[in-house]
DNA sequence: AAGATGACTAGGT
DNA sequence: GACCTAGCCATCT
């Protein structure tokens, strides 16, 4: 691993960033390697996914890509990731797109108001 | 060891 | 906005 001081891995810390994602919100994968400390990490970001999400139990469905659409192929996961993130409330466009403007979340967010936009 | 792969992204056409 | 290309990097063949 490339990390060693501080004895955590970018993929410890991206699972972590994961974990810290609340129901209702969506993270991307980019905006994810970005948090944990690579900007160049989403590709790890979805091995650690496609991999461990299961048995670390991370909640891989608010991982989106930055379109804000479901990466997963259809039938392979990608239905359930929707129902899985219909059920938190987040909202679909008829697109089949999340309104990443709406439910992108921002790690100083849990704690604020939602006070989006202006 | 070299090449292909992937739940990605940014930039250009 | 859709499509293409290049960059990225750990894991797999």
């Amino acid at each position: 691993m490339t990390e060693t001081k501080t004895g955590t891995t970018f993929t410890q810390r991206a699972a972590d960033v994961i974990k810290a994602i609340p129901a209702g919100r969506v993270a991307t994968y980019g905006q994810v390697a970005v948090m944990a400390g690579n900007p160049q990490g989403a590709r790890q970001v979805v091995r650690l996914l496609h991999t461990a999400s299961n048995s670390l139990g991370l909640p891989w469905h608010r991982v989106v890509n930055r379109d804000g659409q479901i990466s997963l192929p259809r039938g392979g996961g990608h239905e359930e990731q929707r129902a899985r993130l219909e059920s938190e409330g987040v909202a679909f466009t008829i697109e089949d797109r999340i309104d990443m403007r709406v439910h992108r979340w921002h790690a100083a967010d849990t704690d604020l108001s939602p006070h989006h936009g202006a």
